[in-house]
DNA sequence: ACCTTCAAGACTATTTTAGTCTTTTTATAA
DNA sequence: TTATAAAAAGACTAAAATAGTCTTGAAGGT
């Protein structure tokens, strides 16, 4: 239950490499996914997320590459992990309307809450400026 | 990210609907599967996972059927949701050796360390009991 | 004997995961 | 202005997990 693909995994990975860096220094996606052990095409994808997101900034052409696209202290892993993995949900229920015809009155609801809560609290207050030190 | 599989959702239904009844009253898997929504044959598979584990007593024959195998307020969430899912594993890097070549010094396993801990203390702490109260 | 009920195992369809490959766009440099 | 370098975008594929079904067998009751 609850398993982190690789994917995300990769995701952790590729970014925690980024923050390690010099600042503003860009890296080439071959060198991040030689440095973090993913698949250079697969690990190209998740960071097209995440420069979606701004979580990292890309440079095309010689030269180019990838930065990370704030500073590490306020990119948290929850983020990160969300990014590529979408949002934190133990089940099904506890997202959008949320369709469930017994949700009125279901005690197990809140306890899917609670463990979602939970979790990304935990993730929240993980930064990338903390998984980067050495 | 972490999300419960139908089979863990039928499984806790299921597993409820037997809590409310009467203790020591007989229900059938088709009364079980319809009370909870769930396909019957999918549903007797859940519940064969439950017998070997002792959480349900199950009887053949006429007048057969499954009843609880312990008290409701000894069963928790956690069991019930590990009898069908598998253990509560944020990462593969958690159980048995964990292999990751990387694991040494890694700042990032010690968070989903955290993250199992809290999600098995959430359901560990929620019991059939309270779950089948009306 | 016959019927009822769960047990066990084989089988299947769909979805998700985990990628790869090709083409296009953007930028630099000779 | 052409060549080269890099990421962006999208189509594609293989393998695994999920979500079941179906058939047969075993145990128990009448
Ligand atoms: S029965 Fe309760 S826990 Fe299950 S999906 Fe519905 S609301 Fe959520
Ligand atoms: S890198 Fe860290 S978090 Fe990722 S699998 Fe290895 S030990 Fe676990």
């Amino acid at each position: 239950m609850m398993e982190l693909t690789r994917k995300g995994e990769y995701a952790i990975r590729g970014i925690i490499y980024l923050a390690q860096q010099q600042p503003g220094k860009v890296s080439l996606i071959s060198e991040i996914a030689e440095a973090s052990g993913a698949p250079q095409s697969f690990l190209a994808k998740i960071f097209q997320s995440f420069a979606k997101l701004g979580i990292v900034s890309s440079f095309r052409g010689t030269g180019g590459g990838f930065t990370l696209g704030r500073s590490p202290a306020s990119i948290t892993l929850r983020e990160v992990v969300e990014a590529v993995e979408g949002p934190i949900i133990p089940n099904r229920c506890l997202l959008d309307g949320g369709v469930c015809d017994r949700g009125k009155d279901c005690k197990v609801h809140p306890v899917w809450r609670t463990v979602q809560t939970q979790v990304t609290q935990i993730l929240e207050s993980v930064t990338m400026e903390e998984l980067a030190r050495k």
